[in-house]
DNA sequence: TCTGGGGTCCTAGGACCC
DNA sequence: TCTGGGGTCCTAGGACCC
């Protein structure tokens, strides 16, 4: 059975996002930063043309931010996943067969659909959500999600296509030709590991992957490369994955806003990151079975030393209190007084949901779960829902506030935080 | 001085079982 | 005491994605 994907994707995303608010920058270089203003994790197309590349240290271009009155944002996060669920909302009308990849890209599947010239209905997708939205994307459209990603690449970059490229209807010939000009590393699924792995063995582009035997593609790359190579034919590979496909890992991180050599700090951080994970532990229905905790000091200074300690909690659970407590003495063990600590970790996996939660050897549920348990979470969970999150916390998290990031040039929460509505003045 | 955060999947090796 | 193959589970690490 043939196969049509679609993948819509926002161009220069969280830039767009941050225009959508200030339309004076419409054509000015902008970038938005990481957590702690770090690097750049989003460019304008200006700012591209600058050779400002993806993931650039701020420290490093300082000048040419300067030089080129470059306009900066901290993240919003808050503010691009809002928007990210207003266009998904728009998608899922169009057609409930949607993946949403994700904050930035979701791909549809149009088999089941009638339509009749997929190149003027990417368009019209392309304008709609423009429109309704005001977020700019571009999407592919093909056989295979491989090719629907390299389709929604090129239609970024040619301004002649209007915002969609449609692929299934393209000549073999012409097809090879876009292919000749795909660089390796721009192939989904080929990394900065891989590429000089294909490169040695002379694949350069991505015409020389489709046509590589699939053997050699399997050896060199894996299962994956051998898939890939069926993509690039048009072999659909990679089926729609369901939108609500449960969670494997929750993982919380920071790094801090300065190194820390404080047990206080870690202790307050680890806190942090357990509430916030155990949150969304407590959002999706699920307990957790397993931790990993882990401390680092900065990958970039020598010493760099990365510690983690499996923590195997006694029973799943997402209670904030208990597993904060199990943690902490974890973290205890592993501190080293001589470390100037950069970065924490808490990874929560082996996730369960609490109706396959088997009882133990007495038949009891442990008290992660007791009766006592669920409704002092209940209770803080809606304390902070109705009157702003973090509005009551564990104090742990209170014992310094100094490894908490920077974000000084985050833009307002305009779509989500009432204080921070945009004003218009009617003269 | 200053380099993000949140995920998924695959594989290799060891322990253990029959 | 020694011999072998196949299977599963777990851990750790590597690779990728946005």
């Amino acid at each position: 059975m043939s196969t049509t994907f679609a993948l819509i994707d926002c161009n220069n995303f969280f830039v767009s996002c941050e225009r959508l608010f200030r339309p004076d920058l419409a054509t000015r270089p902008v970038v938005v930063l990481s957590s702690n203003d770090g690097c750049v994790i989003a460019r304008s197309n200006e700012a591209k043309a600058l050779d400002i590349p993806m993931g650039a240290p701020v420290f490093k271009y300082r000048q040419i931010f300067r030089d080129n009155a470059v306009v900066i944002f901290s993240a919003n996060f808050e503010l691009y996943g809002d928007i990210s669920t207003r266009i998904a909302r728009l998608l899922t009308r169009v057609t409930p067969q949607i993946e949403i990849y994700s904050v930035d890209e979701s791909f549809l599947d149009l088999s089941q659909l009638n339509i009749p010239d997929y190149g003027s209905w990417g368009r019209q997708i392309s304008q709609r959500v423009l429109s309704e939205v005001g977020i700019p994307v571009s999407i592919g459209i093909a056989a295979s999600k491989t090719l629907a990603k390299l389709a929604s690449e090129r239609a970024k970059r040619d301004p002649r296509l209007a915002g969609a490229l449609d692929l299934t209807t393209t000549p073999v010939e012409q097809r090879q030709r876009i292919f000749q000009d795909i660089p390796i590393q721009d192939v989904w699924g080929i990394g900065w590991r891989l590429a000089p792995k294909l490169k040695a063995v002379g694949i350069q582009t991505a015409l020389q992957l489709s046509q590589m035997s699939p053997q050699l593609a399997k050896q060199l790359v894996g299962i994956h490369g051998r898939q890939l190579v069926s993509e690039l034919n048009g072999l659909s590979c990679y089926p729609l994955e369901p939108t609500h496909k449960p969670r494997q890992s929750i993982m919380r991180g920071r790094t801090f806003g300065e190194d820390t050599t404080d047990p206080l700090v870690i202790e307050a951080a680890i806190a942090s990151l357990t509430a916030r994970a155990c949150l969304q532990l407590r959002r999706a229905n699920l307990l957790a079975g397993n931790v990993v905790v882990s401390l680092s000091t900065n990958r970039h200074k020598p010493g760099y030393n990365h510690q983690s300690s499996y923590v195997t909690l006694p029973m799943p659970g997402a209670d904030t209190g208990l597993i904060t407590a199990e943690l902490q003495r974890h973290v205890a063990g592993m501190f080293n007084p001589r470390a100037a600590y950069h970065r924490a970790n808490v990874l929560f996996y082996n996730l369960i949901s609490p109706a396959t939660l088997q009882t133990d050897l007495f038949g009891t549920l442990s008290v992660a779960d007791s009766d006592h348990s669920q409704r002092r979470l209940q209770a803080f969970d809606a304390i902070n829902q109705r009157h702003g999150a973090g509005i009551i916390r564990y104090a742990a998290e209170d014992l310094s506030r100094a490894w908490q990031p920077k974000h000084d040039l985050r833009s307002p929460r305009y779509t989500t935080n009432w204080q921070e509505l945009p004003t218009a003045q009617v003269s």
